[in-house]
RNA sequence: GGGCGAAUAGUUCAGUUGGCUAGAGCGCCUGCUUUACACGCAGGAAGUCACAGGUUCGAGUCCUGUUUCGCCCACCA
């Protein structure tokens, strides 16, 4: 320690991970089983198994782990459990990658040599990611953690599967499904990101087969002509419904096909005729079912056109698409090509336009999952913050659609479903079952598909604490407190889980769910691997701490609005560590210089601090020390250092104790109101303006006078611990290292008490007159610094006040003033001529005069106290309209009123003085 | 096409139920090696609160419209 101490500057290297390691040791992460109360508990957004942390993971789990220990300190069973997610296709995606890297292909290895390969490296990169987190600080209960695809977990997929498909609500059906083409499986709808592409409308002749004519329909996608069944016009069409019925020819087959009558052709959009292909296209599979048209598959899986394409089999999609323009329009078939902006499909994991495929997937029915879902965010029951979120949810909610869950892939949990050779019986079944149900026959092929994901996040709430086991954690723990997450996955993710939990658990997930913004780069975009502007976290706590991380994405992030981050936002996060070294180092200095006892090694703390059941602002005025005292014993557990008598608690003192209460109360009502960024920056607006820049201060002398300095330590001292329980939740390393320094703490910040505090501020008159030396002595600092006062030069200030009254009320600060802007001395005058020649200014009701021989230069200083005078005399016009109207006395409530005409008096009075010392410059 | 969000100092953002002589960090200017801290201290300059109307005694805040930027959703050939 001693060396630490002699660090010049703050350097959180070892220090982070040397506390880490003993929260761990000591058990500090799973609930504590002493505590009664509702349990706090939030279960980890998983992180992809195969990923590494970014900036995203950062704010969310410095948000969780800030309210985790929040809730912990204030004495409730707090658990964050953590966990990480086998993400199927991104995994399946960078596995295959790095097998094509060594000229393996997996479909030739097949599905075990695969996975056995996938789980490989898996156990390799879970390690990476959850060191990751640890670096970051979360106390997440590591024995209570869960993967995705583990042993329960996969049970509780499976039984989940089952359940639904015994309720009837998982069918299997050929569909039109989205599709990649590139990585040869089916997604969902919400894995499609629609991106603005600037393509082609081509106008196409159709000739009609008895010979009379063409229609001509425009596409944007020709190469799909190969699949059309129809033509479509809309049936009222005037120009051209009569020539529903007839046929036309297919150009480039032999095919002939039908013009129909279907409401989907808009007469105002494109040509009126729409070429209808049902396997192809989302429209026209629903024409198509309408119609009774048959499907015709034009393409293979991976996007080659296939037989159907005759000459131009074997061509990729978008070969083909030129190559069938090209012949199109040697055969006089192409009428025109307009440019033509539209949004196509792709996969938002690889990238490659979606083809919309026609294959046999698995879906789950949806409507009657949304009911209670919807209901239970419209009734408050389920809170979402930031508010605007609900309306989002509501509407993806209202018009829900069935989920594709099956996925073409091996990396995932294969669907519980076995076939009959014998008789094609479907069994779904929590086990392989041994013999089919229907004809027995002991010949069964399970389902080759594995689920979507999401399948197994959607349960995350209840299934890692051992659903569907009737376990004790999931009476205790479920439904838990918060989810925090980005509003991207609302869909996904969000939506989903509170399905699953009124589904399978009949409850809620959790009663809220707080969005936190997207972490851009400081330009505003998303932070991406392609644009390389994606700073890696670890580098970043290497460099200046992961305090420092989590105190500037904490503060710095405004409830669920995007943050642009930039590595200069740190620094306000580092230097704030800094700062809270430098002055522990300078109080702890002295204590030990002071050679105060550091208390009884029994001393113990109780786990619940109530700052307002010790007494009410009357008892701190009537008792001071004697409820300094018991604060300290709340804080420590033992007695001070030394017995306090009430005169020791000087202005400064008092004032720093009743700044103190106030910014406890404040941190808890935002931290209540989940305003984590005001929570945070009040305790920083404390610690390093008031408590540092004033009170550090203004306590100076008496920490060098031996015989004062033990009083003042004690206070001193008390205003760091405390400060260190409220940044504790955000900034949990430092405070915990300066915690075990204090010689009266004992045992772990992390699971002492949270202050709390709700009671009415003492001292608010000790408050009030401190504020009068703070703003005596920044008038004086300004005066100087206008004057151009040498900073060396000292000399003495003279206060004159109207009368004894407030001569009184300055006498206990004139030394405080005298030293805080740095004067020889200060003294009070009652009334009486203008001291001549000096610098002079107004504060309050005090008139300050700096006489400074030869110094002063009068036209200078005229010119200064007129444009001050001109500023006042300003508002003062402006004021005084306001209050002669009638209709502000009347209608305004009488404080805002009042408040105004005080203003307006102590203007007034400025401006008399302000004049006065015009005339007495002449 | 529909919805949501944003617009306040050079910049990044606070500003909660209307009471504001509009704040903070960074940057800028001036001064300071004051025995915790230059990752610091003190002082200062800097704003038509996007625009136009309206409600009100009073609008950064509420209402209507407009502009610009961003995001989400939607099957438009």
């Amino acid at each position: 320690m001693e060396e630490i101490r002699n660090m010049s500057q703050y350097a959180p290297g070892g220090i982070e991970e040397k506390w880490y390691a003993a929260w761990e040791e000591a058990g500090l992460f799973g609930p504590d089983p002493d505590l009664e109360g509702d349990p706090f508990v939030i279960t980890l957004p998983p992180p992809n198994v195969t990923g590494i942390l970014h900036m995203g993971h950062c704010l969310g789990n410095s948000i969780q782990d800030t309210l985790i220990r929040w809730a912990r300190m204030r004495g409730q069973p707090a658990l964050w459990i953590p966990g990480t997610d086998h993400a199927s296709i991104a995994t399946e995606q960078v596995v295959s990658r790095q097998m094509a890297a060594e000229g393996i292909d997996k479909r030739e290895v097949g599905r075990d040599a695969f996975l056995e390969r996938a789980w490989n490296w898996k156990d390799q990169t879970h390690g990476r990611i959850t060191q990751q987190i640890r670096r970051l600080g979360c106390s997440l209960d590591w024995s209570r953690e869960a993967f995705t695809m583990d042993e329960a977990r996969n049970r509780a997929v499976t039984e989940a599967f089952v359940l639904l498909k015994e309720k009837g609500l998982i069918y299997r059906d050929v569909y039109l499904v989205n599709w990649c083409p590139h990585d040869l499986t089916a997604i969902s709808d919400d894995e499609v990101e629609y991106q603005e592409i600037e393509g082609h409308l081509w106008h196409l002749k159709y000739p009609l087969a008895d010979g009379g004519g063409h229609v001509t329909v425009a596409t944007t996608r020709p190469e799909t002509m190969f699949g059309d069944t129809a033509v479509a016009v809309h049936p009222n069409d005037p120009e051209r419904k009569q020539l529903i019925g007839k046929m036309v020819k297919l150009p480039l087959t032999d095919r002939e096909i039908p013009i129909i009558g279907d409401h989907h052709a808009d007469p105002e959009k494109g040509t009126g005729f729409v070429k209808i292909t049902p396997a192809h296209d989302p429209n026209d599979f629903e024409v198509g079912r309408r119609h009774d048209l048959e499907q015709v598959i034009c393409m293979t899986p991976a996007g080659v056109m296939n037989e159907q394409a005759g000459a131009f089999a074997g061509l990729g999609r978008s070969e083909c698409r030129q190559a069938v323009v090209e012949a199109l329009d040697k055969d006089g078939l192409l009428d025109k090509t307009e440019k033509h902006v539209h949004q196509v499909g792709h996969h938002d994991r690889c990238g490659h336009v979606i083809e919309p495929y026609l294959s046999r997937q698995w879906f789950l029915k949806m409507d009657e999952l949304a009911a209670p879902a919807v209901k239970a965010v419209a009734e408050g029951e389920i809170k979402l913050f930031p508010e605007r979120w609900v309306g989002v949810y509501d509407n993806w909610m209202n018009n829900i659609r069935d989920w594709c869950i099956s996925r073409q892939l091996w990396w995932g949990h294969r669907i519980p479903v076995w076939y009959c050779d014998g008789c094609d019986e479907e069994i779904a079944a929590r086990t392989a079952p041994a013999a089919c149900p229907a004809c027995g026959g002991g010949k069964l092929t399970q389902e080759e598909d594995v689920l979507d994901t999401w399948f197994s996040s959607w349960l995350w709430t209840f299934s890692p604490l051992g659903w569907p086991d009737q376990t004790p954690d999931q009476e205790k723990f479920h439904p838990t407190s918060v989810l925090v997450t980005a509003p991207d996955i609302i869909f996904f993710w969000v939506a989903r889980m509170i399905m699953a939990s009124y589904e399978f658990k009949a409850e809620k997930p959790f009663a809220e769910v707080l969005f936190h913004g997207i972490v851009r780069d400081d330009q505003g975009r998303k932070m991406s691997k392609s644009l390389g502007n994606s700073p890696d976290p670890i580098l970043l706590i290497d460099e200046y701490g992961s305090d420092a991380l989590r105190c500037s994405l904490v503060m710095l992030t405004p409830t669920g609005q995007d943050i642009f981050f930039s590595e200069a936002t740190l620094e306000v996060g580092r230097n704030f560590c800094n700062k809270i070294f430098q002055a522990t180092k300078l109080v702890l200095g002295t204590w030990e210089e002071a050679g105060l006892p550091d208390g009884n090694p029994n001393d113990t703390a109780p786990r619940i601090l109530e700052i307002e059941s010790l007494g009410s602002a009357d008892d701190w005025a009537e008792r001071p020390a004697g409820l300094f005292a018991e604060l300290w014993t709340g804080v420590f557990g033992g007695t001070p250092p030394v017995e306090l008598q009430d005169g020791d608690l000087r202005l400064e003192d008092r004032w720093i104790l009743g700044r103190l209460l106030d910014t406890v109360s404040g941190c808890g009502a935002n931290m209540e109101k989940r305003r984590l960024n005001d929570a945070a920056y009040g305790v920083f607006n404390f610690f390093r303006h008031e408590f540092c820049d004033w009170y550090l201060e203004a306590i100076k002398p008496r920490l060098r006078d031996e015989q004062e300095r033990g009083p003042v330590l004690a206070t001193a001292v008390l205003g760091l611990a405390v400060s260190y329980k409220l940044l504790h939740p955000v900034m949990p390393f430092i405070t915990e290292e300066l915690w075990s320094w204090l010689p009266p703490s004992r045992g772990f910040l992390m699971n002492s008490s949270f202050p709390g505090f709700r009671g009415k501020t003492p001292f608010q008159r000790e408050c009030a007159g401190f504020e009068q030396v703070m703003e005596i002595v920044g008038a004086i600092r300004n005066l100087r610094n206008e004057l151009g006062v040498q900073p060396g030069k000292r000399g003495r200030a003279i206060l004159r006040v109207p009368g004894d009254a407030v001569a009184a009320e300055l006498t206990g600060g004139l030394a405080l003033i005298a030293l805080l802007a740095k004067m020889e001395d200060a003294e009070v005058v009652v009334g009486g001529p203008d001291p001549s020649p000096a610098g002079a200014t107004v504060a309050g009701a005090v008139e300050i005069f700096l006489p400074m021989e030869g110094l002063v230069d009068l036209d200078k200083e005229k010119a200064r106290l007129n444009k001050e005078l001109a500023g006042i005399e300003n508002w003062m016009k402006g004021c005084r309209a306001k209050l002669a109207n009638e209709k502000f006395t009347a209608n305004a409530p009488d404080h805002v009123v009042q408040k105004q005409k005080d203003l307006l008096a102590e203007n007034e009075t400025k401006a008399g003085k302000l004049r006065e010392m015009l005339d007495a410059l002449g």
